[in-house]
DNA sequence: TAGTGCATGTAATGCGTTACATGATTTC
DNA sequence: GAAATCATGTAACGCATTACATGCACTA
């Protein structure tokens, strides 16, 4: 059983709690998704394999007619996934639109090239948007997944005022 | 011709001068890599689509017997990357190893746990010595490649501080 | 009874990297 | 003469999304 880059993420989510392909494809999109996506086209496939390697074990529990696999992590996949949490890498690949636009926008005429400073910062704005509307209010997250929320809140008011700066800067400038 | 993702980035750069494939990714890898990598199975297969739409043209500019094609963006091709320039969708994707496993670190002992955040700063503080040594000293470089180029350095920057920011908060908390 | 949510899965397609093959030229 | 750099390209593979197929249960 050679983990690929979803292991972690549905091994993770495990866990934290026994649940359905189902579930954790709805665990990812409300948690993990702004910097870890994945598809059902990943994830039952890999529910699969990971419990063909005994890492996770699955059951049938049928709640009244309708097909329902809940999987639990085992003691051999708590052990790889403590071991993949004391890792050290750290790869972020990033593919971001907006910058590789402004990248190019020298050629824009200088009105319109500041435009897509705006636009970046309208993208963060409703990135924030969204972050915030994930929040249910019932806080008590456990420190580290909070952490991780807050990250993505932080960092997108990082880059609405870091929009801010960098027009008022190149308004002067240009 | 339908646009792919590597459009852009291949007919940007020859936006701004013409180049052969062999020039294109090494540009792409001094400037542009740490939020948009291009590699040459994608760069040569596209600079052909390219020219089969029209949207560049090619010469073989041989210098001295070894073969070189040099690629220039047509009318055509500016116009459409002009349009490309204009459109306003800022899609961020991202994948953030690091992130992930600060998402899941509630189960591991608080020490441990502070540790990940230790080596997620380490991991910007890296990526920043990087950037730093990309930059030649040399000045110049256009207003908005200068200001991506800034992005980075102020990204990473952010990031230590707010790694130590966090770090101290829960220090002080857990 | 229509719409939404729960639930599982696969096939086709596309995106992207890695590794390889080939060979000339320049620099030490 | 060895090593680095310039230069082009493809094949195999792996990663990921999209679209589709299927059907039950709940609720407005």
């Amino acid at each position: 059983m050679q983990p690929t880059a979803v292991t972690w993420a549905v091994l993770g989510l495990l866990g934290i709690k026994p649940m359905s392909g189902y579930d954790i494809k709805a665990a990812v999109d409300r948690t993990i998704r702004h910097f870890w996506a994945a598809s059902y086209g990943q994830i039952y496939p890999e529910l699969k394999r990971l419990e063909e390697g005994g890492w996770i074990a699955g059951t049938d529990a049928d709640r009244g007619g309708r097909a329902r696999r809940v999987y639990r992590i085992t003691a051999a996949g708590r052990r790889r996934l403590e071991g993949w949490l004391h890792g050290y890498e750290t790869r972020i690949e990033m593919r971001d639109e907006s910058l590789l636009r402004l990248f190019f926008a020298d050629t824009l005429p200088p009105g319109e090239a500041l435009g897509l400073l705006a636009a970046r910062r309208e993208g963060y704005r409703m990135m924030l948007a969204y972050l915030r509307s994930l929040d249910d209010g019932e806080g008590a997250d456990p420190p580290f997944v909070d952490l991780v929320y807050r990250w993505g809140l932080d960092y997108c008011e990082w880059g609405i005022a870091w929009c801010d700066r960098q027009e008022r800067r190149l308004r002067r400038a240009l």
